[in-house]
DNA sequence: AACTTTTCGTGAGCATGCTTATTATCATCA
DNA sequence: TGATGATAATAAGCATGCTCACGAAAAGTT
């Protein structure tokens, strides 16, 4: 594979470089990618639980439980208790996140337009569904087991 | 961003997915796959010097360091003093690496198979040239100060 | 020869993803 | 009602990426 350069791994390096770059861009403001995009997320959709929070995002509640530690420990988030079932948290933003937001958004732009100069927008367009077909192939193998296909009698 | 999926988050997902998929099939075996990475890339550069190593596969030189020191301790890869270079060792793997890189070829061609189902081989093919242009681009903007564009004369 | 700069490898520490396990609470059903 | 099972959040621990820093050795300079 690393001979002929390997779509999986060029894939991989992309997703790693686009991640380094906003955050060389964002350190000033001190959030990461993750943080970024749970707080984006959640600006959508206040009210709701980490839960469902972290099925929207597609990471596992643990790994978002951490991140909202941080946002929270800085004041940018709230958890607020759940009237109606005491083990669950409601979370909210405070006012604080939103002038941030923004500014993450514009990282976000200019690290897509830095990653993207020279793909025509149908070539954008192109790749968006590619990609979103091969995260749904994904996310349906994910959930099988692991098995080699040539051992399974059909 | 994420009300209209966007690309960088896709990407993202993909490459996350793309690893936990591959990793699921390797638990038995028990190489990741990064170190399956670097197994690979040394098994087409035996002799290497570890900087040159991180240099290929473009990760930070401690980031390998500490994948090979793994790799060591199983009796996959040997770190050799390099009689030139008193601060330097020279790479090699051993016998036992063989049989696991084909192994994990055939997990890595399975994971494929799975992530690209559906795709004609011209999209794949422009998936390719697409992802490797963008990844030029970072590759050169990592490298620029992360500064706002507009704010500069030229 | 002596000084400075560069390079090679690594340590420490952080972030984010995972798996596995635990605790508290809710929901269901006999 | 009371046991049983599902669900919300978190804890512990691992892997891999990064930055920053450091010691040892090499290379370049004066």
């Amino acid at each position: 594979m690393p001979s002929s350069p390997n779509i999986s791994f060029v894939l991989h390096d992309v997703a790693r470089l686009l991640r380094k770059r906003f955050e060389q861009r964002s350190r000033a403001s001190g959030l990461t990618r993750a943080q970024w995009q749970a707080l984006a997320y959640l600006a959508l959709h206040e009210g709701i639980h980490q839960n469902k929070l972290a099925d929207l995002i597609e990471i596992m509640p643990i790994t978002l439980a951490r991140l909202l530690d941080k946002m929270e420990a800085r004041g940018l988030i709230e958890r607020r208790p759940d009237p109606a079932d005491r083990r669950a948290w409601l979370l909210y933003l405070t006012p604080k996140a939103y002038p941030l937001l923004e500014i993450m958004r514009g990282n976000g732009s200019k690290t897509r337009d830095e990653a993207f100069a020279g793909l025509s927008s149908e070539t954008q367009q192109h790749l968006l569904q590619t990609l979103s077909l091969i995260k749904s192939n994904l996310l349906a193998a994910c959930t099988q087991p692991a098995v080699d296909r040539e051992n399974i009698h059909v």
